[in-house]
DNA sequence: GGCTGCATCACACAATTGTGTGATACTGAT
DNA sequence: ATCAGTATCACACAATTGTGTGATGCAGCC
């Protein structure tokens, strides 16, 4: 099997002899070069093919996100890892949003790096599992935590509001639940208190805002 | 130091037995008890404490999500790793929001579940990596892929679909954009056809999907 | 100069939504 | 046992929304 091209971007020389001395010794893997900085990244591409590129975060004259949109919109079959030291966690997204393939820590295992290569060229996701778990806690964590009281509501009022939401009238609504009309009218201004709003348009926009449909 | 007190929930006995056998294994692990459902975790809750609970996401009477609900309300201290074959994903994050601490493909290597059990008692979150990548894909994927054909939409009638999310009724929008009554109730029954709704609320949701708001 | 789309308005009427007030029954917690 | 919260319903009435139909003026376009 071809080995995959990698290169490699760090803005200390250290950390890319360590990473090279590692790679190399892959029989898969084969380092095709290193760059100190995203220019150089983008100046070695034109000149040769690359499958992979390991980069780092953080870097002078051009860091690893700026890099990875440059190199993903000319070469978009190149996968990236990038690499960092501490875990920020709040660009995780954006910067898969701009097609990062993997995010690892630098102090990952060598089995856990190579892996990486590999599957990010297979076309897979990797990502740290420390980092993972950052990403779950900010996908859990409440969006709008300022009001944390907010107010509660029941299992009932949520069916309207769902049923509300998909422009059925009130009579429909009824109908679906078996109810009448007017306890509809009930749960509704209900919700209307409970959400401070003064109609339905409102309530469903809020709805929307808290994550409850 | 103390063992870890787990409790065990499947609706296979199998499936019981071979997580009971693979964890009593482990010396620092006490199998504590099995439930069939979760009516019957929460029968074993009141009776027995327990640190983590491992809980299967399909089951009869009661499911994982549902228990977990439960039993996060009643004994919040209590870490709660979802067992499940196949990956669905869509309600992961549901799951994180009530309160789960890990989700893992029952198929996980042994190790791994260890591993599992001990982070989440120290109060980590834990996921199998299959699911990572599958969150991460869902969180980069973009929501709107087929923003071109979308029926055109006027200044005017953009100015009116704003006010309206913003709660004001026909007369206040008219009054605000210097025409009659008639007038907006024109432009809101343009919109109504060309974005295909039968009313402002299902209008205002769709506008907030496609971005007009 | 004619066509089309936009913005404007009118009038009438049906349908739906929103409000005020009060009542009963069940459940879970104190 | 009492109390708070939920869910249910009634009735009446005001306000608002939604619909059907038709009309005018004005811009930009071929």
């Amino acid at each position: 099997m071809e080995k995959i091209k990698v290169l490699l971007a760090d803005d200390h020389q250290i950390m890319l002899d360590g990473l090279k001395a590692i790679l190399t010794k892959d029989r898969s893997l084969a380092v095709v070069g290193t760059a100190k900085n995203g220019l150089e990244v983008l100046e070695f591409l034109k000149k040769e093919p690359v499958d992979v590129l390991l980069l780092d975060l953080q870097m002078p004259v051009m860091d690893g996100l700026e890099t990875t949109m440059h190199v993903k919109k000319a070469y978009p079959e190149v996968k990236i890892i990038m690499l960092t030291t501490n875990d920020e966690g709040s660009i995780i997204t954006s910067l898969f949003k701009v097609g990062a393939s993997g995010y690892l820590l630098k102090n990952a295992s060598k089995e856990y790096l190579l892996k990486g290569i590999k599957d990010a060229h297979e076309g897979k996701k990797v990502i740290s599992s420390h980092l993972a778990e950052k990403i779950i806690e900010s996908l859990t964590e409440d969006p709008k935590p300022k009001e944390g009281t907010r107010p509660m509501i029941t299992k009932r009022e949520i069916e309207v509001l769902k049923l509300i939401a998909e422009e059925y009238t009130t009579q429909e609504i009824a109908d679906q639940l078996f109810v009448s009309t007017n306890t509809v009218a009930t749960h509704k201004r209900n919700l209307f208190v409970k959400m401070d709003v003064k109609n339905s348009v409102g309530m469903i926009k809020k709805a929307v805002d808290w994550g409850l449909i």
